[in-house]
DNA sequence: TCCATACTTGAACATATGTTTATATATACC
DNA sequence: GGTATATATAAACATATGTTCAAGTATGGA
């Protein structure tokens, strides 16, 4: 790094404050696009909840029902399903009807491996 | 799966609703210590914000100083530190000063490879 | 010592979020 | 058909969250 006083650089209409104006733009480049920004975003938030999380992990050893699930999280059945659709809208889970009972799983192999991936950075 | 009625099963005082008394048992065994997962759905929630998350994205390239990030982000230096503050207390991050600037990266390898994943994931 | 720059911090405020409650749907069984 | 079970959904509400604004700290230079 060199550069070491800021600079008033014209952007979109505004004046923006910089100091490394390359490294600014090599961070743009490198930036994916914003959708899929947000869809990321929208991937860790959903996430980021301590009850639909709990789902997660618990469905790595297999499908559960709703009312297992929301016994084993310890919320309403309510709860649970407002949980499931939002991380079924995500991809993360998938369902499967038997009767009256929907059982629900992880979409695929890359949910659990990412959880893996998390866990195993936790313990450093 | 065999089972076909849901029980009624007294826990902690309360009454609870379960079909799969077996494998609701066997998540509980493969729970993370209750700890661990609060730990994990904090690491969730800070990347599932765009800002914050558009921030370590742009520190795999590298370090940055605050207004640097500012520019990148396109809002206040205020808005940023507080963000890198939280991704600082969850060691996400880390920074360096140089005279009156702080610059800010990575905290470890683990951060850019569960970046690399969730990205991964997302290209299905 | 005084001022400018780079960044941090705390309070305030508007918005987003998760859970509850009540109602609706879907399937099974009689 | 009628009732019970399993789950879904919508509105409402209380809480959590992120940004802004205003003031504070730290470093560098005149």
């Amino acid at each position: 790094m060199v550069a070491k006083k800021s600079k008033l650089i014209e952007e979109d209409g505004c004046q923006v404050k910089m100091v490394h104006l390359n490294r600014v733009r090599q961070a743009r480049e490198d930036e994916p696009p914003s959708a899929e920004l947000g869809r990321l975003a929208d991937l860790y938030k959903a996430m980021g909840d301590p009850n639909r999380l709990r789902i997660l992990l618990a469905l790595r050893g297999g499908e559960m029902c709703v009312c297992d699930l929301a016994a084993l999280a310890g919320v309403s059945d309510s709860a649970v399903s407002h949980a499931l659709r939002r991380l079924k809208d995500l991809a993360l889970v998938k369902n499967r009807r038997d009767g009256q009972m929907l059982y629900y799983s992880l979409d695929d192999h890359h949910v659990s491996q990412l959880l893996a991936a998390s866990l195993e950075h936790l313990h450093h």
